[in-house]
DNA sequence: TGACTATTCAAGAATTCTATTGAATATTAG
DNA sequence: CTAATATTCAATAGAATTCTTGAATAGTCA
């Protein structure tokens, strides 16, 4: 093989490993990080993303063109806003294995995290056994999201009962299953608060941690992001 | 719930989503992720790491410190120079989850990375299909890699003939059988090199495209990264 | 011990990234 | 057409990151 050959794979690699990392960075940013996390939950506009993640909109507006630009997001009109979205079902899941490498990693963040849900939570079973469960009539998974979240990335095998509707009805639940609540996501407190409701009133229920893009697999289409 | 509840949450996942983003941002540098691709492969000190990647020393140096400070690489002394190590598996494969995301959003890398294999290499089969035609007597795994290193991260079912062997003595396999080569994961142009000699000689062979940490699954212990 | 090797440390310059500000654009509703 | 709303653009200051340089350390070998 002629070294300039070999010189020129050089720059091959170069490239790749420029651009992968590249990839990585962009989600080195607390701030797109969430944005992006937000996403994998529902569409949302740039106001409303602005508002949960507590930046100011004309920052989230940036952070949204650099994502959308390299593909990360799409964007479609509504009558008066954008509506943002993520751009694959690929990048939730790879935020889930960055959330997992990260909790391996530091146990400062396992600290965090456990401060987040109340204590005797942790749920016995992954989620594959819960569906199973609830085909069998043993157990219900609950999704605890408000309905337009929900009806945007269904649960399969869940009924959505928004938190709200569960503090007031949540006695007419039968008492003779297991419950595995969810909410948005790995890092949402609802579904904590969820147990803690129906165990207060006698049910067995715990927290099912998986996020909704490993729970449901389907996505929305990727736009093109022109 | 009391708002000063709440205002508490908020900052813990301000902590959880900083503690990830930083994470993140570790495998944002060119250097470092070089750095890290370099040791899933095997274990290297500081100078071979540094003229791999054709950086100085001394960034490497402190490129690995800060990798080791993170619990994503181990040392271990060695005679006379240091041996750093990925920390655990789990790193490996987030490697990978990287290269699959940003080869799904650039199109740029997709045909940076057709550049490195020879057309007509891509391999009809997946790993388990071919670690099953190897066990059936059908096929034949090659690790084209040095001896060194593949005794280090053996490829389950592979037999080691570092590339030099095969140019001298490749007539020698037997011809009724496939080949399905590796060499130093996704990004090496070894293994395509390989396929062009075998084929050259009337074999037929491709390149197995996977890393070796996915398809060896046994990592090094992690050590205690203090 | 002393020379040598491998690595780390420390400080600084250059670059890149991030968030802010205020203005500009575009779309809808009246 | 005008006002109002939602978002983007453009410039900038501040912060953080990266690589370089030259010196310091520590362990090995003769």
């Amino acid at each position: 093989m002629k070294s300039g050959d070999n010189r020129e794979k050089r720059e091959v690699r170069d490239v790749i490993f420029g651009t992968v990392a590249a990839v990585a960075a962009l989600f080195g940013s607390e701030a797109r990080l969430k944005i992006m996390q937000l996403l994998s939950q529902s569409p949302r506009s740039v106001e409303e993303i602005a508002k949960l993640t507590g930046e100011s909109i004309a920052n989230t507006s940036q952070h949204l063109q650099r994502l959308l630009a390299e593909g990360l997001v799409s964007v479609r009109k509504d009558k008066i806003s954008r509506i943002y979205n993520l751009g694959s079902g690929s990048v939730s899941e790879f935020i889930e294995c960055l959330f997992d490498l990260a909790e391996e990693l530091s146990p400062g963040l396992r600290e965090a995290c456990s401060q987040l849900d109340k204590p005797g939570c942790t749920c016995p079973v992954g989620i594959k056994d819960a569906i199973e469960l609830v085909r069998s009539g043993k157990a219900r998974i609950i999704d605890l999201r408000p309905e337009t979240e929900s009806a945007y990335s269904p649960i399969s095998g869940a009924i959505n009962i928004p938190i709200e509707k569960l503090k007031t009805g949540a006695s007419a639940l039968p008492k003779n299953k297991k419950y595995y609540l969810v909410c948005r996501g790995r890092y949402c407190s609802g579904a904590g608060e969820g147990v803690k409701l129906l165990r207060a009133l006698g049910y067995e229920a715990y927290k099912l941690r998986s996020s909704h893009s490993r729970i449901n697999g389907e996505f929305p289409k990727r736009r093109n992001a022109k």
